[in-house]
DNA sequence: GTCCATCTATACCGGACGTTACGAATGTGT
DNA sequence: ACACATTCGTAACGTCCGGTATAGATGGAC
């Protein structure tokens, strides 16, 4: 099967690799060089393997979601309204400032803003964001439906709401925000859940 | 006094245009060519007048935080803590979203992430939002000497919190959320204001 | 009217950017 | 052992970056 010459690097290892730069500079501060020298790997290999930035920046960001981004989806699955927020907030609180990865999101310190050449990945992550956005807001029917949020509540707008305190805690992250700071911001939202 | 020839275009002006583009692009997404092409002067007249790029950008911060963003330093004078955050929940729901500018706030989107050469940038942004945070936390010491916030609260982590709040809706701003939006996560937070 | 400080515009600098030819190296299939 | 498919490293591509030298234009001071 294997035909030719088999590659030196696993493309795992250094999608990972990747990532961490991609998440610590963001997709225009990260240049082909500071790839390659993170990755151990030479530009034409990387070329070859991924295409090029762009793809490498979705492959890394795929990679992201399942991964270190991976709380998100968890959270939805647990049994209650509340416990789906708690879940998130904790766990983002704990995955922002885990001390192996850069601090902060990807998917909002990526490209929040860049020039026209970024454009696409802007626009690329802004759905992303919208994505979660729509699948908290999805949970929150469900939890309307099941009695498990108040009359009259707005899933959309709820969702909303829970994105933003998870984004601003994704800037105070970056901004150096420590673990400790970050879990009291999540117990002061919690502790006005829900918004009535 | 004013010797030689006199220059032919509006030192505020052109630093008014310059504004509009970091704030769209951020700093590192802009290049020289939008500044010029959009302030309408050339690139020696630009370095004359400005420094470098790097000046350039300070001098667009410190008139964005004394226009735009100017909402914050007037909700802080306000008599009461409630006062206080809901002026500049309100306020801010509406500059991110003032369609004369870009969605979203300078210091949020102008460096959130970056590559070395704008790392000073970045830390530049990152101490303007400690300091907002850290006139928002003396504030709300006050109101704690005033009787006007519970017992045992702490002014650090509400400024945090509201902070975050606010990062949180210029994420989202940045990402197409509208102007009611913006209003109704607003509302949603203060509702639950104080998180006692 | 002349001098001269200052601004404007063209054109250019060295370097970094993302990307790619090219030829040498390497392991598989026959 | 040989041919072949693929990867590897070097070295270079054209383009854009931030920044500047230089020469001409402009208007106040005297």
């Amino acid at each position: 099967m294997a035909m030719g010459r088999p590659r030196e690097f696993s493309c795992e290892k250094a999608l990972d690799l990747a990532l961490q730069v991609f998440w610590r500079k963001g997709y225009e501060g990260a240049s082909m060089a500071d790839l390659t020298e993170a990755m151990g790997i030479t530009k034409p290999s990387l070329y070859a393997a991924f295409g090029n930035k762009e793809e490498l920046f979705r492959k890394a960001l795929d990679r992201y979601v399942d991964g270190p981004g991976g709380y998100f989806q968890e959270a939805l699955k647990k049994p209650t309204a509340r416990e789906v927020v708690s879940h998130v907030l904790y766990e983002a609180a704990e995955a922002l400032t885990n001390p192996d990865n850069p601090p902060g999101c990807l998917a909002v310190q990526g490209a929040l803003s860049c020039g026209d050449a970024a454009e696409t990945i802007k626009q690329e992550l802004m759905a992303r964001r919208a994505k979660g956005e729509t699948d908290l807001r999805t949970r929150f029917e469900r939890a309307l439906a099941e009695n498990d949020l108040p009359d009259g509540a707005d899933a959309a707008d709820l969702a909303r709401y829970i994105s933003a305190i998870l984004q601003g805690m994704a800037v105070q992250a970056a901004g150096g925000a420590d673990r400790g700071q970050l879990r009291r911001i999540a117990d002061m939202a919690l502790r006005g859940w829900p918004p009535v």
